[in-house]
RNA sequence: GCCUCGGUGGCGGAACUGGUAGACGCGCUGGAUUCAAAAUCCAGUUCUUUCGGGAGUGUGGGUUCGAUUCCCACCCGAGGUACCA
């Protein structure tokens, strides 16, 4: 019998549906463990090789913990809410929901040849309401919290009224808007219901503001920031301006130390963790008060190096900041506006594209120096940033390069602070060992020292106090897009009130178009039904809007990251209809053993998931605040993009090696037209695509021959391979072994079939070990010791390597076993079960078909993986450690049943005798020049 | 600029705590089998050589009996991030 990966695969993904042999059970007597994927949003472009990749690692993992008694929860749902399909839906009329349905069946089909061990009863979907009604739901608990920062956690809001009716605000220690007012109990009781309202909204982790957005027209939407790359949108690369609106967000900002002291208990990459440190971005200083001169207003500074204060000759606010407009005098007035108007006029990119000039302006206006009392120019200028810290600084021009640079262009005072530096060539940034001096009661401390003694003063006289400040923003929470949860919201005398539990979900309407609507609303603006009738608690239409008992439904939606921050949970119990996910099966689950997915969603889905998860357990929802334990970075794989060279202004297309010398375009082709010599196909170009049909091509050496280049797969750079071509012509399980075998699963690599052919002559080799010539071979027979020692050796090796997921040696592993197997003619059952168990999670179709061969009745996937027995290695070998001139040290391993009197060992260029050995005979060891170990008896 | 990771044959990559560098696979070369091909099997394959050797893991130093591995400086590449006060 051949092997027929086509028949078998097909075999066994019927079975393994139909048995159901990996659902989860939330009650075992195994231990748990749990692997979880990054859920993939189903494209249009369907699955490309690139996607496989971490699940087939995880995969490996699930089936490796599954042979070794766990009970696995290894689940699969898609991230189904998102842009592409409201695109189409807009160009075609085509609702999203439907392109959504069709895509997940491709995906469906694709990822079940591959042979993945996933339990689809938990499968879930973040655009069925089923689901999202959840995410409405954390929506309004995350509404109805605040985050007490003495006791450092998120509480229920009606905590903070008890508190508020007791003793107003002034006792409260709660994360709030900069601009909450303080009131005592008797002003709180006297404020009107909408009143109480605005001043609970902000509070509220769920919260609605008028916030400066980034906004991009082409898209009609909000973006958040890491939703635009280098100042353009990440999807369509248009151009985002500012525009304040009146925005969800979320108190991210709250959850930021503990965001980032999480980090130091999870097994995540060091470059990630890394990356989220430095987004949440915490600066430890001091906030300090400058008093103006002439006006009543004090200037709030945030600073790093408050030990620096007496280096202080300017100050420097952003040109946006509040005071500019009363502080400027009359004869800068004219030069602040225009300078204002010019800074405005600019994109975001353009003010980050010339960082090297420096621009300002003088205000006229002084502030004066705490101690000193001197009068320090206010200016302004573009590189101070509003959103961050105060929007001003003090500039101290000897301990700030940018701040030298800047007193030097405008020929401001610049004061020596620091004792033996000479800073008339650059400023002095470090905090080293350097005494102050010039600095009052600062004069001869070091930076650590007098950072303590400024904070002390400051807060001793009011001028300031020590203080953290981060980086990290409150997120941003809605989106004028139509495919996405809406919001469970309506309002109320323009407040803002939640939908009840029970009365979810709030299912998205339907509308005519997916545009926004022409006075500009979100696309929820077409609905005709999206009006809330308060007292029947139904949603009505909106022309029966009177804001007596009917109110407007919130129009915006929720952004692509709501469904994904909590979907891990909802897999530990994906079919209850009463909770988000039962107390029980959290007790059980917890949290996620194994996670894998790609790095670049470290600043996104990775930290709003982790601030989700921290809410809803101070809520008491969940068990764990940390929700993945481990998280590995599985690498991308890259795309070999192919290109023709279009000579400027025409429609001649060089080959590659005649393009020298001549202006050309590179213009992507799709790689299928390509063959490995890099010759292209130049009748099915034609065909390909309309441009190239009148196309001149011209040849070289009867060719053409197309540029390469490595880039990421994309489908608008027609260097995407699908992965059913490869499950095609050799097998899913082939696909899975040679996915592993093209190098660590963290790196990132080109997609290159040229090895494919080895991976599944291994498979076939293997095959031959039970079937030759079409006959089946496997033998009872005793195993020989060689053959046994070859079988040890590879479980020791298979198991170490999966442990510490190194799934390419694997691989190489098996075929140095299997190369083995077949010279010493080995067949023996003994010997070939253990390793279809060890092949089990790499080819899981080709190991289930021999199993059953071998006369088992249940799936493979359950039988116990092999255990390593070291006296089959047995080397009758015994180390010896060894000195040499008591400095000297390495391990002599000799054979036991050998008496030694002499050894030769070659270390040294020169011959010399041993002259201790420890640990018994032999007694003497020569040293000699020449190879390293040479053992003479 | 800063942070993180990386640099090994023609190629993808091994070498996990310092101990025979180049496992395994691809490609290539030769051979067996075959009328022939596919498939399969065997042998060789870092470079260099006067066949004794010699050189060799981005570059230059250092530690060590011994360095791809540890330390210092630099060069190159990838990713992240930035007038962040």
């Amino acid at each position: 019998m051949e092997y027929n990966f086509q028949e078998i695969e097909k075999k066994w993904q019927a079975f393994w549906a139909s048995h159901q042999v990996f659902k989860a059970d939330n009650q075992s007597k195994k231990p748990k463990f749990y692997v979880l994927d990054m859920f993939p949003y189903p494209s249009g472009a369907g699955l490309h090789v690139g996607h496989p990749l971490g699940y087939i690692a995880s995969d490996i993992v699930a089936r490796y913990k599954r042979h070794n008694g766990f009970n696995v929860l290894h689940p699969q749902g898609y991230d189904s809410f998102g842009l592409p399909a409201e695109q189409y839906a807009i160009q075609t009329g085509q609702h999203p929901a439907k392109t959504t349905e069709t895509n997940i069946k491709r995906y469906r089909e694709q990822l079940d040849r591959m042979g993945f061990s996933f339990d689809w009863s938990r499968e879930v979907r973040t655009s069925d309401p089923e689901y999202y009604r959840w995410t409405q739901w954390i929506f309004i608990q995350l509404f109805n919290a605040y985050y007490n920062t003495r006791k450092n956690k998120a509480e229920s809001i009606s905590e903070l009224i008890a508190a508020f009716e007791r003793d107003g605000n002034s006792k409260v220690s709660a994360h709030s808007d900069s601009d909450t007012p303080s009131f005592d109990a008797v002003q709180w009781h006297a404020f009107s219901e909408v009143e109480k309202q605005k001043i609970l909204l902000k509070y509220r982790l769920t919260y609605l503001s008028e916030t400066q957005v980034n906004w991009c027209p082409e898209l009609g939407t909000v973006l958040a920031n890491d939703e635009i790359i280098n100042g353009v949108s990440e999807r369509g690369g248009y151009p985002v301006t500012k525009k304040r609106m009146r925005q969800w967000s979320m108190r991210i900002s709250a959850f930021a130390n503990r965001l980032l002291e999480g980090l130091n208990q999870v097994d995540w990459p060091e470059s990630l963790k890394e990356m989220q440190r430095n987004w949440i971005g915490k600066s430890i200083g001091a906030s300090i008060f400058f008093q103006l001169k002439e006006h009543e207003e004090k200037l709030e500074v945030f600073t790093t190096r408050p030990d620096t204060i007496f280096g202080v000759t300017y100050m420097t606010l952003a040109p946006e900041h509040e005071l500019v407009q009363s502080i400027t005098t009359p004869e800068q007035r004219k030069e602040v506006e225009d300078y204002i108007v010019e800074v405005a006029g600019k994109s975001d990119r353009d003010r980050q594209a010339d960082v090297k000039k420096i621009s300002g302006v003088f205000t006229g206006a002084y502030a004066i120096h705490p101690f000193t009392k001197a009068a320090i120019p206010i200016w302004i200028g573009e590189y101070v940033l509003a959103g961050y810290g105060t929007g001003a600084v003090m500039a101290v021009p000897c301990g700030d390069q940018r701040d030298y640079d800047f007193a030097n262009h405008f020929d401001l005072p610049i004061i020596n602070i620091f004792n033996g530096i000479d800073i008339s060539e650059a400023a002095f940034a470090d905090k080293g060992q350097v005494k102050l001096i010039n600095s009052s009661f600062l004069n001869d401390l070091e930076y650590s020292e007098a950072i303590q003694k400024i904070i002390a003063e400051l807060e001793e006289n009011n001028f300031g106090r020590g203080a953290v400040n981060f980086r990290l923003r409150d997120a941003i929470f809605s989106r004028q897009r139509y495919w996405g949860e809406p919001i469970p919201i309506y309002f109320k005398s323009d407040l803002p009130y939640t939908i009840d539990e029970k009365n979810l979900p709030l299912t998205l309407p339907e509308v005519e178009k997916y545009l926004p609507t022409s006075d500009g609303k979100p696309p929820l603006g077409n609905a005709k039904d999206w009006a809330w009738d308060e007292a029947n608690e139904k949603v009505v239409p909106v022309d029966q809007i009177d804001h007596k008992t009917i109110f407007p439904i919130e129009l915006n939606t929720m952004p692509g990251w709501a469904g994904s921050s909590w979907y891990f949970n909802r897999y530990m119990d994906a079919k209850n209809t009463d909770r988000f996910v039962s107390d029980e099966a959290v007790e059980y689950w917890k949290a996620v053993d194994f996670y894998i997915g790609g790095s670049e969603h470290a600043t996104g889905h990775l930290l709003y998931s982790r601030f989700w998860q921290k809410a809803l357990f101070d809520l008491g929802y969940l068990k764990v605040d940390e929700y993945a334990k481990k998280l590995v970075n599985q690498g991308m794989i890259l795309g070999n993009s192919a290109f023709v060279y279009r000579k400027k202004g025409t429609q001649d297309f060089l080959s590659k090696g005649l393009v020298n010398g001549h202006q050309v375009e590179p213009i992507h082709v799709d790689v299928s037209l390509v063959n490995s010599s890099n010759e292209l196909d130049i009748d099915k170009v034609r065909t390909w695509q309309k441009d190239f049909e009148k196309a001149k091509f011209i040849l070289e050496d009867g060719k053409y021959i197309v540029g390469r280049e490595v880039e990421k797969m994309s489908k608008s750079k027609y260097n995407v391979v699908n992965p059913d071509l490869i499950c095609d012509t050799y097998g899913g399980d082939t696909l899975r072994m040679y996915e592993m075998f093209l190098g660590p699963i963290e790196q990132d690599k080109p997609w290159n079939t040229a090895g494919i052919s080895g991976v599944h002559n291994f498979l076939k080799k293997f095959w031959r070990l039970f079937y030759k010539n079409d006959q089946w071979v496997v033998n009872d027979q005793v195993s020989s010791a060689e053959s046994l020692k070859v079988m040890h050796q590879t479980i020791k090796k298979v198991t170490e390597d999966i442990e510490r997921l190194s799934f390419n040696t694997c691989v190489s592993s098996f075929m140095i076993c299997v190369n083995e197997l077949t010279g010493l003619k080995c067949h023996n059952r003994a010997v070939l079960e253990p390793l279809l168990i060890l092949l089990s999670p790499f080819a899981p179709h080709f190991s289930e078909e021999l199993w059953m061969q071998l006369g088992h009745s249940q799936s493979i996937s359950i039988a116990p993986f092999p255990k390593f027995d070291p006296s089959k290695l047995e080397e009758k070998t015994k180390e010896y450690p060894v000195s040499f001139n008591g400095k000297m040290r390495f391990t002599l391993k000799l054979s036991l049943d050998l008496s030694v009197d002499e050894i030769k060992v070659a270390v040294m260029k020169e011959e010399k005798t041993i002259a201790q050995l420890n640990g018994g005979s032999p007694k003497k060891i020569i040293v000699v020049p020449g190879k390293i170990i040479n053992i003479v008896i």
